[in-house]
DNA sequence: AACTACTCCTGGAGGC
DNA sequence: TGCCTCCAGGAGTAGT
């Protein structure tokens, strides 16, 4: 769940603290999600200070003043953890609640402490997040073998490049296109279904398929979504459902109007003046490529065939 | 080349 | 309440 807004928004907020800290140490609580690069191993890590923060995609990149860089992906329900040494902390990823507990805890896979007294801690209830300590002239080629696409929130994604892009997946529907790292980098699940619905586009559609005008509505829907979701940090999934905003400071993170809201008056519906009261289209759940995909069967249409 | 299916994994929801 | 089954999902890999 944690996609490009949860990963970039919490780098903005740590890159501060966590930049020119020194580790003191690396605990590795999980081995399987553990994997040190040919002679390298957690004890490479102690005193060394950490000179840049970046993401990729979705992965994030640590380099370390002694020419090696851990890599971290938080998959599907990763959590950051930084804690300060005044005690106050800073969540990234996925937004399971940790109110009061005490860290590491069970879901913690791997934490380091810091010279400064500060702590971060990779959280992951599903085992499915991973970290990497590999050798900072290796990470060049490890990202390359990923194949990763333009970078949304960079200021030179423009219409002709997703266009391009998708053109290159003309025969795939959108919404699967758009999940596609080596299509756009950084977009998952929720974000795809947010951009297709403000763009009002059909997930089905095909890739190649899009007019001129559909391509621009889709790139405004991505970059606005992200405008968004980043500066917050992220929506507050939590596994396929919308959580409920339990601390005032979360508010702006319920800002979802397709995914995880099966059911719901569609709001472009609501505003355009369709339907009357209580016959309001509603966003509806399928499957496409796999994947829940919520839109609106009213403003998302198909053209009709032939 | 372009699909689909499976894998990794756990917690939560729903059925009985 | 308790047990069971199903499902979610990023991304890599295997099979069609």
């Amino acid at each position: 769940m944690p996609e490009l807004p949860e990963v970039e928004g919490f780098l903005r907020r740590v890159e501060p603290f966590l930049v020119g800290a020194t580790i003191s140490r690396l605990h590795v609580l999980d081995d399987k999600r553990w994997h040190p690069g040919a002679g390298l191993d957690d004890a490479c890590v102690a005193g060394a200070t950490i000179t840049a923060i970046r993401r990729v995609g979705k992965m994030l990149l640590v380099s370390l003043d002694r020419l090696v860089t851990l890599a971290l992906h938080l998959k599907i329900a990763g959590q950051l953890v930084h804690v300060r040494n005044d005690g106050s902390r800073i969540l990234g990823g996925h937004p399971y609640p940790l109110a009061g507990a005490d860290l590491p805890e069970k879901a913690t896979r791997v934490w380091i402490s810091f010279t400064n007294g500060d702590t971060l801690f990779i959280n992951d209830q599903r085992r499915f997040c991973w970290v990497r300590l590999m050798h900072s002239g290796d990470v060049e080629g490890f990202v390359n073998d990923h194949g990763y696409g333009p970078d949304p929130t960079d200021p030179l994604f423009s219409v002709e490049i997703l266009g391009a892009r998708l053109a290159l997946r003309r025969g795939r529907p959108v919404k699967v296109a758009l999940l596609d790292q080596t299509c756009v980098a950084g977009i998952g699940n929720i974000y795809a279904d947010e951009a297709l619905y403000r763009a009002r586009i059909h997930p089905r559609r095909l890739a190649g398929g899009l007019d001129l005008n559909e391509v621009r509505r889709l790139h405004e829907g991505i970059v606005s979504i992200f405008a968004i979701a980043v500066p917050v940090g992220g929506a507050l999934m939590m596994g396929n459902r919308r959580s409920a905003v339990t601390d005032p400071a979360d508010v702006g993170r319920d800002f979802l109007q397709a995914h995880g809201c099966p059911g719901q008056p569609c709001a472009h519906c609501l505003a355009d003046g369709r339907g009357s009261k209580g016959t309001v289209p509603l966003i509806i759940r399928e499957v496409v490529g796999g994947r829940g995909t919520y839109f609106c069967p009213e403003c998302q249409q198909l053209p009709t065939s032939r």
